[in-house]
DNA sequence: TTGAAAGCGATACCAG
DNA sequence: CTGGTATCGCTTTCAA
């Protein structure tokens, strides 16, 4: 390991002081041209590059966001931090990454982490409901995918409400009357954004809503399961389901399999949120959409806004909107 | 944003040195247990977190690892990934997350804002064959998924060759003779390893190798698609194909969907590579599976182990076994 | 235009 | 056991 050269180093070399140095290195200006050239050739010959731990502590800035996330073999988070890791860069950023898997400590313990490690940023997409307004008072701080729940946090989220309304309109403008819902709970906002929006569509249309179509429940592919399953095997069973996250989706679609029936034909189907299975599947699914990528950067660049503007914008919430994409699982009725 | 106190606040508010404070927060002995408990309420009321940045000025290392992929919506890297980060975790090291899009300019630079970026280990997902021994002078590197190609690096790679060998294998004790392979080029050394393991499993059952049905060119579902089309479409077609990724599975089931024909009876088809899609596709498919946590968690530790262990092993390198997870996708023949 | 010196936040050695 | 102080690598007035 060649270990890397320090200001004081080049400055020896040169017989120059550090002052200058720095100078050069930081692009300022009142400094010759030819001192310049000379600065930069040794730094360049000496392999120096200044140290970013030294520059921090002096700059109290790190250019180091920190984001917080429950995991990454979920798709949408991982999609989330791909844009989002993209769009810091872009602007002079690293991202450092911490993973809650879905527990409160670990995100607590996250928070604590992040004070002592000198980070400019806060990025967090939570896993639990409840994110007292503790982070607000920290570092500046953006939530996405699911609103912070403090005063005055920013945070960048998805049109789940309408996401959820788009789905139950198409099926109904499809002639399907009968009509069920399998969604989690446990994703808290967003799920519940996704009942109630599926729930308005059905309301303006004056379609009933019938409790036995509303399964709320888990939202791991088992519940998912057999929530479908049981739907299925109703005396009256819905001739169209809306499953409202893309692991429900998935187990709608193996639930369905296995009940020998067909997909688009026996029952109709629309997700919430896109995917390569989706995508594939045969018949392909019809979705609505939401563009993952667009959150990560937006709130990446939402942050570094609040980094750097001298009036930083408080309390701000962007909602991005949803699309449908319709494919091959939805049948017209009648 | 309250601002942090610092170690001074600390000692001035108790009047005493700054020293012993210091030591009451490294757990260092020789501190009076009145004093410790004093230090401590009073470092926890002014909301005292000693500053990593300063602390890795003198103590010259950060507890900070860096991973560079080339990006995360390919589930491999992200489970890779995910895994890393844990392990790190676990280990008292926080991770650093940069992306390269697969491209090599993107991983010098990477490279280059990693030597002032005071971090102190390194973990590569390269994009590109092309890792000159640069890297190995810089820091500690460890290789993952794809082996360095400098001198004495470390890496953890999965075996490739017996991977592919036994998806050959499998096919071939199922009846299959004329047997195919999609496999890309681009991925360099994984890809020509499937490639070879395939062919030395026709060669030692005695089949003959068929160039027509070597099916090698770039790793897209594009290229996937157009391969298997080419395949099907050959006066006389290969009654199994064998595809040597996710991508390139994924886009074999799509064009022979697309054919009419019938995955499972007119043409089996193993992956490389489990995923979601393969599972529940209908019919499920058979892959080799390779432990992807694994390579994180594994990676992960050799790194650390070479930051803290006096002598370091070096030039190691690792293999992780592979499997196969027999599905649906293969139908047995005469 | 350049240099000297103070300071950032923390550690560690040396005294007492 | 506790305090003083040099030091880490770099930035930033303030003089020259």
């Amino acid at each position: 390991m060649k270990k890397t050269a320090t200001i004081k180093d080049v400055a020896k070399e040169l017989g120059i002081s550090v002052s200058t140095v720095s100078r050069v290195m930081n692009g300022l200006d009142r400094v010759s041209p030819a001192m310049r050239k000379k600065v930069l050739d040794t730094a360049r010959r000496l392999n120096y590059v200044p140290s970013l731990a030294a520059v921090s502590v002096v700059k109290k800035q790190t250019k180091l966001l920190a984001a917080l996330l429950p995991d990454l073999t979920t798709p949408l988070y991982a999609s989330i931090l791909e844009a989002f890791e993209e769009a810091a860069r872009i602007r002079g950023y690293h991202t450092l990454t911490v993973l809650s898997h879905g527990s409160h400590e670990e995100e607590m313990r996250f928070l604590d982490s992040m004070v002592g490690r000198s980070v400019d940023g806060l990025a967090i997409i939570p896993a639990s409901p409840a994110f007292s307004d503790y982070t607000a008072s920290l570092k500046p701080v953006v939530f996405i995918e699911r609103p912070g729940n403090g005063d005055g946090v920013d945070s960048v989220v998805v049109d789940n409400f309408r996401g959820a309304y788009l789905a139950a309109e198409h099926l109904i403008s499809r002639g399907h009357t009968k009509i069920a819902i399998i969604a989690s709970e446990r994703e808290f906002s967003s799920g519940h954004d996704r009942v109630l929006g599926f729930e308005q569509a059905l309301r303006i249309k004056n379609l009933r809503i019938r409790p036995q179509y509303i399964c709320v429940g888990g939202g791991t592919e088992k519940d998912g399961y057999a929530g479908a399953f049981r739907l299925m095997n109703l005396d009256d069973p819905p001739t169209a389901i809306f499953a409202a996250s893309e692991p429900l989706c998935r187990a709608a679609v193996a639930a369905i399999h296995d009940l020998k029936l067909r997909l688009g034909k026996d029952v109709s189907l629309v997700g919430f949120g896109d995917s390569d299975f989706a995508r594939t599947y045969s018949p392909a699914i019809t979705v609505v959409s939401r563009a993952t990528g667009d959150m990560g950067k937006i709130g990446a660049n939402m942050l570094i806004e609040k980094l750097t503007s001298l009036s930083p914008s408080v309390g701000q919430q962007v909602s991005l909107s949803v699309r449908l994409i319709i494919r091959e699982s939805v049948w017209t009725l009648g």
